[in-house]
DNA sequence: ATTTATTTTTAGATTTGCCTAAAAATATAT
DNA sequence: ATATATTTTTAGGCAAATCTAAAAATAAAT
């Protein structure tokens, strides 16, 4: 099946949308695609008949199985599209995402695989998200709680685990925030705290019940 | 600017017919592009409010300096990406086609030219035709291998890679010589062999070996 | 030079994805 | 519980690119 490239950005959106919340409303979905919401009810009656997603009206919506396998398709094309620009054409990572977003929507099956064999099967784009394979699935990486993460190593922060408002207005404070890429540069034994550099920003320091609550993976 | 991707397959399928004859008619236009001829009427008017070509009702029509500018661009995106596919991607230089229709119509300016670099700037596509450079200059009349040369375009011999005594043996059965006007009707991907014609003579068929050693120049 | 055939254009519809403005459903607050 | 505010949906339109069918212009043929 063949979908438009309007239909392929609205799966993506509402894909990342559902991760957290268990229904998506039409207007936070107005707000990721810069649209107005008569527009996105206009696409979920016509995804709803393609049967990609669950939705009854004025209730939110969800992608299916089959739309889930649509969404991570084209994630999965976004971010190997992405590290070819990064690795092999010389890009910065902070300026590929428009050119992927265009690349995504290039329908050839044959055309993903053998870019991804040609990059050598990466696990993650140069952000550090992972990129599922042609079967759609994740490879997991585990993530770890950063006290246990090595010295000077980048890390991206991948989850929260305690999600109290004090835990989180203190990791917004310190600028932390899911996808955060950092280093530990000191850990100082007699507190467990730990020194972190993000980059372009000065040194932050972080306690102990903090580290232990803070989820990083590789980058 | 910014252009759809059906404008520029029109300007591209123009660009195309316009090189022999002197004017472009609504119908043959229709015939390259597979649609109805009040379609094309309807995107000659666009076309020409947009100052890319010279359009006047029932006498046909023409690309202007701007339209050419604009068509060679995207002749340079396709070559340059199939390129890519058959020399990176390990495709086939017979299935890259319709993938490069779709390729040519990404945007990105940059991409493009970091394309060219990471290719190591290719003078010319799989198919042997050549491809412009970032000015929309071509770098023509390079002598190059029969083998390369692309379908139903007049080439002239103009040497001969390997001269052994069988070699010759087998030009002189075959009557191709230094000068001779061709054309390669066809290709076959399985071995690589070649039909060609030659005015006023029967199709004849040549090897991989026979045309990789046979140089040709534009005529 | 008319008639006939072909080519090209116009006129009006259709589809897709988006919009604005107004109505309907749901949520919030007093 | 009723009024108020917010969210979501409907209704009706617009622009792009296409189509069909009919009309107009040009070309070909007797």
């Amino acid at each position: 099946m063949k979908y438009s490239a309007s239909k392929e950005d609205y799966l993506k959106a509402i894909y990342h949308l559902q991760e957290g919340q268990s229904v998506v409303t039409t207007n936070a979905l107005a707000a990721a695609l810069q649209a107005k919401p008569a527009s996105i009810t206009d696409m979920l009656k016509k995804l709803k008949k393609e049967k990609l997603l669950n939705y009854e009206r004025y209730k939110g919506f969800r992608l299916n199985n089959e739309g889930k396998k649509v969404a991570v398709h084209i994630i999965r094309k976004h971010r190997l599209w992405e590290y070819f620009l990064v690795n092999k054409l010389q890009f910065g990572w902070d300026e590929v995402h428009e050119i992927a977003e265009e690349l995504e929507h290039l329908s050839s099956k044959k055309l993903v695989d053998q870019l991804d064999a040609f990059l050598e099967y990466p696990a993650t784009d140069p952000h550090g998200d992972p990129i599922p394979d042609s079967q759609g699935r994740f490879i997991q990486e585990r993530q770890v709680s950063l006290l246990d993460y090595p010295l000077n190593k980048m890390a991206k922060v991948s989850g929260v685990a305690s999600q109290t408002k004090e835990m989180l207005d203190l990791l917004q404070h310190k600028n932390i925030q899911i996808g955060t890429r950092l280093e530990v540069k000191r850990k100082f034994p007699f507190d467990n705290s730990l020194e972190l550099k993000i980059r372009n920003q000065p040194t932050i320091t972080v306690s102990e019940l903090v580290a232990k609550n803070v989820m990083v993976k590789d980058e």
